[in-house]
DNA sequence: CTACGTGCAAAGGTTTTGCAACATT
DNA sequence: AATGTTGCAAAACCTTTGCACGTAG
Protein backbone atom coordinates (compact mmCIF):
# COMPACT_ATOMS: atom_id res chain seq x y z
CA UNK A 1 0.00 0.00 0.00
CA UNK A 2 1.34 3.50 -0.62
CA UNK A 3 2.06 5.58 1.67
CA UNK A 4 -0.21 8.67 1.69
CA UNK A 5 0.56 11.30 -0.47
CA UNK A 6 -2.45 14.34 -0.71
CA UNK A 7 -0.56 16.72 -3.30
CA UNK A 8 0.38 14.12 -5.03
CA UNK A 9 -3.46 12.37 -4.84
CA UNK A 10 -5.65 16.24 -5.47
CA UNK A 11 -3.07 16.78 -8.93
CA UNK A 12 -4.23 13.40 -10.31
CA UNK A 13 -7.65 14.37 -9.21
CA UNK A 14 -7.74 17.51 -10.79
CA UNK A 15 -6.66 15.86 -14.22
CA UNK A 16 -9.32 13.11 -13.90
CA UNK A 17 -12.57 15.03 -13.27
CA UNK A 18 -11.65 18.46 -14.28
CA UNK A 19 -12.54 19.34 -17.64
CA UNK A 20 -10.26 22.40 -17.73
CA UNK A 21 -7.36 21.98 -20.39
CA UNK A 22 -3.36 22.91 -20.13
CA UNK A 23 -3.01 23.94 -16.53
CA UNK A 24 0.08 25.38 -15.56
CA UNK A 25 1.65 24.53 -12.34
CA UNK A 26 0.40 27.66 -10.49
CA UNK A 27 -3.51 27.12 -11.48
CA UNK A 28 -3.08 23.56 -10.43
CA UNK A 29 -1.02 24.36 -6.79
CA UNK A 30 -3.93 27.66 -6.59
CA UNK A 31 -6.50 24.64 -6.93
CA UNK A 32 -4.43 21.83 -4.41
CA UNK A 33 -4.61 25.03 -2.04
CA UNK A 34 -8.22 25.39 -2.29
CA UNK A 35 -8.52 21.61 -1.39
CA UNK A 36 -5.84 21.27 1.10
CA UNK A 37 -5.56 24.06 2.50
CA UNK A 38 -1.85 24.05 2.10
CA UNK A 39 0.47 22.60 -0.40
CA UNK A 40 3.65 23.75 -2.17
CA UNK A 41 4.99 25.25 -5.93
CA UNK A 42 7.81 22.36 -5.68
CA UNK A 43 5.07 19.21 -4.54
CA UNK A 44 2.77 19.94 -7.70
CA UNK A 45 5.91 20.42 -9.85
CA UNK A 46 7.22 16.82 -8.47
CA UNK A 47 3.57 15.43 -9.33
CA UNK A 48 3.20 16.26 -12.34
CA UNK A 49 6.74 15.82 -13.18
CA UNK A 50 6.05 12.37 -12.02
CA UNK A 51 2.92 12.20 -14.37
CA UNK A 52 4.77 12.75 -17.51
CA UNK A 53 7.51 10.52 -16.70
CA UNK A 54 4.82 8.01 -16.39
CA UNK A 55 3.40 8.53 -19.45
CA UNK A 56 -0.04 10.12 -17.87
CA UNK A 57 0.19 13.60 -18.88
CA UNK A 58 1.90 16.02 -21.58
CA UNK A 59 3.84 18.87 -21.11
CA UNK A 60 2.77 21.50 -23.66
CA UNK A 61 4.12 24.61 -24.46
CA UNK A 62 2.22 27.48 -25.55
CA UNK A 63 4.46 30.20 -25.51
CA UNK A 64 3.37 32.22 -22.84
CA UNK A 65 6.23 31.60 -20.79
CA UNK A 66 5.04 28.82 -18.61
CA UNK A 67 4.78 25.18 -19.01
CA UNK A 68 1.51 23.15 -19.27
CA UNK A 69 -0.02 20.08 -18.42
CA UNK A 70 -2.65 17.86 -20.08
CA UNK A 71 -3.66 14.62 -19.72
CA UNK A 72 -2.17 12.57 -23.08
CA UNK A 73 -5.12 11.56 -25.07
CA UNK A 74 -5.84 11.87 -28.66
CA UNK A 75 -3.47 14.43 -30.20
CA UNK A 76 -5.39 17.79 -30.67
CA UNK A 77 -3.86 21.41 -30.88
CA UNK A 78 -4.50 24.52 -29.11
CA UNK A 79 -5.74 27.91 -28.62
CA UNK A 80 -5.09 30.89 -26.65
CA UNK A 81 -6.64 34.13 -25.82
CA UNK A 82 -3.90 36.62 -26.86
CA UNK A 83 -5.79 39.42 -24.41
CA UNK A 84 -6.82 37.20 -21.47
CA UNK A 85 -4.83 33.87 -21.48
CA UNK A 86 -7.46 31.50 -21.64
CA UNK A 87 -6.38 28.26 -23.24
CA UNK A 88 -9.12 25.99 -25.04
CA UNK A 89 -8.72 23.06 -27.61
CA UNK A 90 -8.99 22.73 -30.98
CA UNK A 91 -10.40 18.89 -31.26
CA UNK A 92 -9.01 18.24 -34.37
CA UNK A 93 -5.99 17.85 -35.89
CA UNK A 94 -5.45 19.90 -38.76
CA UNK A 95 -1.77 18.60 -39.79
CA UNK A 96 -2.42 14.84 -40.15
CA UNK A 97 -1.34 15.03 -43.64
CA UNK A 98 0.92 17.90 -43.28
CA UNK A 99 3.97 15.82 -42.47
CA UNK A 100 4.46 14.38 -45.96
CA UNK A 101 4.75 17.49 -47.46
CA UNK A 102 7.07 18.88 -44.36
CA UNK A 103 9.23 16.38 -44.58
CA UNK A 104 9.58 16.51 -48.60
CA UNK A 105 10.42 19.98 -48.19
CA UNK A 106 13.11 19.82 -45.57
CA UNK A 107 14.61 16.24 -45.22
CA UNK A 108 13.71 15.78 -41.95
CA UNK A 109 11.76 13.11 -40.61
CA UNK A 110 8.68 14.70 -38.70
CA UNK A 111 7.60 13.01 -35.49
CA UNK A 112 5.43 15.38 -34.01
CA UNK A 113 4.37 18.92 -34.52
CA UNK A 114 2.87 21.44 -31.96
CA UNK A 115 0.27 24.05 -32.97
CA UNK A 116 -0.75 27.19 -31.31
CA UNK A 117 -3.84 29.38 -32.43
CA UNK A 118 -3.64 32.55 -31.34
CA UNK A 119 -6.98 34.45 -31.23
CA UNK A 120 -9.41 36.43 -28.72
CA UNK A 121 -12.13 34.08 -27.75
CA UNK A 122 -16.04 35.09 -27.51
CA UNK A 123 -15.41 37.12 -24.46
CA UNK A 124 -12.52 39.33 -25.38
CA UNK A 125 -13.54 39.53 -28.95
CA UNK A 126 -16.73 41.18 -28.19
CA UNK B 1 25.30 61.28 -37.87
CA UNK B 2 24.73 57.99 -35.86
CA UNK B 3 27.29 56.94 -32.85
CA UNK B 4 29.25 53.86 -33.66
CA UNK B 5 27.74 51.16 -32.44
CA UNK B 6 29.52 48.13 -33.26
CA UNK B 7 27.09 45.46 -31.57
CA UNK B 8 24.23 46.56 -32.98
CA UNK B 9 25.53 46.85 -36.82
CA UNK B 10 27.08 43.30 -36.41
CA UNK B 11 23.62 42.28 -35.26
CA UNK B 12 22.17 43.98 -38.01
CA UNK B 13 24.59 42.67 -40.21
CA UNK B 14 23.99 38.56 -39.08
CA UNK B 15 20.40 38.90 -40.06
CA UNK B 16 21.24 40.70 -43.10
CA UNK B 17 24.18 38.59 -44.66
CA UNK B 18 23.90 35.18 -43.07
CA UNK B 19 20.95 32.76 -44.02
CA UNK B 20 20.48 31.42 -40.26
CA UNK B 21 17.39 31.11 -39.28
CA UNK B 22 15.41 31.47 -35.95
CA UNK B 23 19.02 33.10 -34.46
CA UNK B 24 18.80 32.97 -30.33
CA UNK B 25 20.55 35.57 -28.42
CA UNK B 26 23.52 33.11 -27.06
CA UNK B 27 23.61 32.16 -31.19
CA UNK B 28 23.77 35.67 -31.94
CA UNK B 29 26.09 36.76 -29.04
CA UNK B 30 28.74 33.63 -30.34
CA UNK B 31 29.12 35.22 -33.62
CA UNK B 32 29.51 38.82 -32.79
CA UNK B 33 31.78 38.01 -30.34
CA UNK B 34 34.17 36.00 -32.75
CA UNK B 35 33.24 39.42 -35.31
CA UNK B 36 34.30 41.94 -32.69
CA UNK B 37 36.05 40.02 -30.18
CA UNK B 38 33.58 41.18 -27.47
CA UNK B 39 30.32 41.74 -26.80
CA UNK B 40 28.10 41.42 -23.79
CA UNK B 41 24.64 39.31 -23.55
CA UNK B 42 22.40 42.68 -23.20
CA UNK B 43 23.80 44.47 -25.65
CA UNK B 44 22.88 41.70 -28.19
CA UNK B 45 19.37 41.42 -26.44
CA UNK B 46 19.28 45.38 -26.85
CA UNK B 47 19.68 44.79 -30.28
CA UNK B 48 17.03 42.33 -31.10
CA UNK B 49 14.40 44.21 -28.66
CA UNK B 50 15.29 46.82 -31.13
CA UNK B 51 14.47 45.76 -33.91
CA UNK B 52 11.54 43.31 -32.64
CA UNK B 53 10.44 47.19 -31.96
CA UNK B 54 10.88 48.79 -35.00
CA UNK B 55 9.49 45.96 -37.16
CA UNK B 56 12.49 44.22 -38.76
CA UNK B 57 12.68 40.91 -36.77
CA UNK B 58 10.33 38.95 -35.56
CA UNK B 59 10.08 37.03 -31.95
CA UNK B 60 9.64 33.45 -31.93
CA UNK B 61 9.33 30.49 -29.61
CA UNK B 62 10.26 26.96 -30.50
CA UNK B 63 9.44 25.64 -27.17
CA UNK B 64 13.21 25.05 -26.70
CA UNK B 65 13.02 27.70 -23.58
CA UNK B 66 14.73 30.66 -25.46
CA UNK B 67 13.48 33.08 -27.94
CA UNK B 68 14.62 33.13 -30.72
CA UNK B 69 14.43 36.30 -33.62
CA UNK B 70 14.24 35.93 -37.60
CA UNK B 71 13.81 38.63 -39.97
CA UNK B 72 10.20 39.44 -40.60
CA UNK B 73 8.85 38.38 -43.79
CA UNK B 74 6.40 35.98 -45.20
CA UNK B 75 4.66 33.48 -43.21
CA UNK B 76 6.26 30.14 -42.50
CA UNK B 77 6.84 27.57 -40.25
CA UNK B 78 9.58 26.00 -38.39
CA UNK B 79 10.73 22.37 -38.14
CA UNK B 80 13.36 21.75 -35.23
CA UNK B 81 15.56 18.28 -34.50
CA UNK B 82 14.74 16.77 -31.24
CA UNK B 83 18.26 15.60 -30.81
CA UNK B 84 20.66 18.38 -32.06
CA UNK B 85 18.19 21.65 -31.69
CA UNK B 86 18.92 22.63 -35.31
CA UNK B 87 16.21 24.50 -36.52
CA UNK B 88 15.31 25.04 -40.11
CA UNK B 89 12.15 26.48 -42.36
CA UNK B 90 9.23 24.93 -43.21
CA UNK B 91 8.87 27.34 -46.59
CA UNK B 92 5.25 27.35 -46.70
CA UNK B 93 1.99 27.87 -44.48
CA UNK B 94 0.56 24.69 -43.75
CA UNK B 95 -2.41 26.49 -42.15
CA UNK B 96 -3.87 28.97 -44.22
CA UNK B 97 -7.34 27.90 -44.77
CA UNK B 98 -7.47 26.04 -41.30
CA UNK B 99 -8.17 29.20 -39.48
CA UNK B 100 -11.65 29.32 -40.79
CA UNK B 101 -12.41 25.96 -39.48
CA UNK B 102 -10.74 26.87 -36.23
CA UNK B 103 -12.75 29.87 -35.84
CA UNK B 104 -16.45 27.13 -36.13
CA UNK B 105 -14.77 25.18 -33.62
CA UNK B 106 -13.94 27.68 -30.87
CA UNK B 107 -15.54 30.52 -31.58
CA UNK B 108 -12.55 32.35 -30.81
CA UNK B 109 -10.87 34.97 -33.38
CA UNK B 110 -8.44 33.40 -34.93
CA UNK B 111 -5.41 36.14 -35.04
CA UNK B 112 -2.34 34.36 -35.17
CA UNK B 113 -1.02 30.82 -35.47
CA UNK B 114 2.60 29.06 -34.81
CA UNK B 115 3.03 25.68 -35.56
CA UNK B 116 6.46 24.01 -35.05
CA UNK B 117 7.34 20.71 -36.33
CA UNK B 118 9.36 18.05 -34.63
CA UNK B 119 11.71 15.57 -36.28
CA UNK B 120 15.06 14.46 -36.88
CA UNK B 121 17.51 16.20 -38.90
CA UNK B 122 19.17 14.62 -41.93
CA UNK B 123 22.50 14.06 -39.98
CA UNK B 124 20.69 12.79 -36.90
CA UNK B 125 18.19 10.71 -38.92
CA UNK B 126 20.59 8.89 -40.18
C1' DC C 1 28.14 69.35 -22.04
C1' DT C 2 24.77 66.26 -23.73
C1' DA C 3 23.29 62.02 -25.51
C1' DC C 4 23.81 57.44 -26.83
C1' DG C 5 25.76 52.67 -26.90
C1' DT C 6 27.85 49.46 -24.06
C1' DG C 7 29.33 46.49 -20.08
C1' DC C 8 28.50 44.99 -15.66
C1' DA C 9 25.72 43.46 -12.24
C1' DA C 10 21.61 42.50 -10.35
C1' DA C 11 16.54 41.73 -10.48
C1' DG C 12 12.50 38.91 -12.24
C1' DG C 13 10.12 34.89 -13.40
C1' DT C 14 9.81 30.04 -13.87
C1' DT C 15 11.73 25.48 -13.43
C1' DT C 16 14.52 22.28 -10.95
C1' DT C 17 17.08 20.23 -7.09
C1' DG C 18 19.19 19.42 -2.25
C1' DC C 19 18.07 18.55 2.17
C1' DA C 20 15.81 17.85 6.42
C1' DA C 21 11.49 16.75 8.75
C1' DC C 22 7.78 13.88 9.24
C1' DA C 23 4.67 10.10 9.06
C1' DT C 24 3.54 5.54 7.67
C1' DT C 25 4.80 0.88 6.92
C1' DA D 1 14.26 1.44 11.42
C1' DA D 2 13.40 2.42 6.58
C1' DT D 3 11.28 4.76 2.96
C1' DG D 4 8.48 7.92 0.47
C1' DT D 5 6.14 12.53 0.42
C1' DT D 6 6.37 17.06 1.53
C1' DG D 7 8.04 21.88 2.57
C1' DC D 8 11.56 25.08 2.52
C1' DA D 9 15.22 27.21 0.47
C1' DA D 10 18.34 27.84 -2.88
C1' DA D 11 20.27 26.93 -7.50
C1' DA D 12 19.82 27.17 -12.36
C1' DC D 13 18.44 29.21 -16.61
C1' DC D 14 16.90 32.84 -19.45
C1' DT D 15 15.12 37.49 -19.95
C1' DT D 16 15.03 42.19 -18.59
C1' DT D 17 16.50 46.47 -16.31
C1' DG D 18 19.34 49.99 -13.57
C1' DC D 19 23.41 52.33 -13.47
C1' DA D 20 27.82 54.14 -14.51
C1' DC D 21 31.37 54.75 -17.94
C1' DG D 22 33.19 56.35 -22.05
C1' DT D 23 32.98 58.48 -26.34
C1' DA D 24 31.28 60.99 -30.20
C1' DG D 25 28.60 65.05 -31.54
Amino acid sequence: MPRPSPVTDEVRRLFETQERHAWSIDELLTSVRSSLGAADYSSVFRAVSLFEREGVLDRIDLGDGRARFEVRDDHHEHIRCERCGRVEEVPVCVLDDASAQVHNLTGFKVTSHRVVFGGLCRECGA
